[in-house]
DNA sequence: CTCCTTATTGCAGTTACTTGCAATAGAGAA
DNA sequence: TTCTCTATTGCAAGTAACTGCAATAAGGAG
């Protein structure tokens, strides 16, 4: 996973939005430490660089990023939200509840439930990153 | 949307967990408030009738209940979480993120994707009241 | 009915995240 | 480069929900 910086800047500035240091920082964050991960994880890395950057800073600049699609959320049952930069492929996640395996399927799975959704109720899905909690194989 | 006491009370004696005055209250209030119930709402309900009853002690409640899969929970976008009575027929929800429009739609709905998770993954979902955020027809 | 084990409660403190506000600083205009 | 507007930050307080611990009480045994 990696990301575009320049595009990023650009497109955000059009649409009348600010590119901080900070906002930057976050972003090479979630984009350094890589997969799903934690506002605190990100609040550590950029924390080592400059610490005077907020924890609130953090939060609110991965909220901003998300409403952007920049990037993605997930709650965990723990409830902790983990990160992740909403890149290439959209996918989601089936995630074993007792030991934590997780199937990363794509967005393809989930089209005959969202066309469904359309086609009977006229309701367009827009979430892009779900986690399905359950059991593995194994666990069962 | 009613619930049977006497028989929840029994199954959850014989394995081993009490039926305590504050758990019966709390089940009570979800029933009576209908519907999807915040714990906050639950808490000023309870607390009419018992004053002393805890916050904490309705947040165990409802989350107890949810393991024991009388009640059922749903995370909104604003970081509440709503309860309801999972009852009779088991339901997920289309819900708009701009008017609030909620759709219920049947366990059915999920099948085949819970199905196709079975087959390719060996993974059994075991969520019983999703919430898939999006926008209404009006909306768009 | 009384006793005993231990599940549950109340309380207070903690975690994860959000928010209001005054100060700071992007970035387009001149 | 300088000016100006206002988006964003740091800070501190606020919110929803969770948790450790000592006191309480459910409910099975006798
Ligand atoms: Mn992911
Ligand atoms: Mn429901
Ligand atoms: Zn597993
Ligand atoms: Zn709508």
């Amino acid at each position: 996973m990696s990301h575009n910086m320049e595009e990023i800047a650009a497109r955000l500035r059009g649409a009348g939005y600010r590119v901080t240091p900070q906002r930057q920082l976050i972003l090479d964050a979630v984009c350094e430490l890589g997969g799903h991960v934690t506002a605190e994880a990100v609040y550590e890395s950029v924390q080592e660089i400059v610490p005077s950057l907020n924890q609130g800073t953090v939060y609110r600049a991965l909220n901003f990023f998300c409403d952007e699609r920049i990037v993605t959320a997930t709650r965990q049952p723990d409830g902790r939200t983990v990160y992740e930069l909403a890149g290439q492929n959209p996918h989601h996640h089936f995630v074993c509840q007792v030991c934590g395996a997780d199937y990363e399927v794509s967005q393809q799975m989930l089209r005959p439930l969202f066309e469904r959704a359309r086609q009977e109720y006229g309701f367009a899905v827009e979430m892009d990153h779900i986690s399905f909690f359950g059991r593995c194989r194994e666990c069962r």
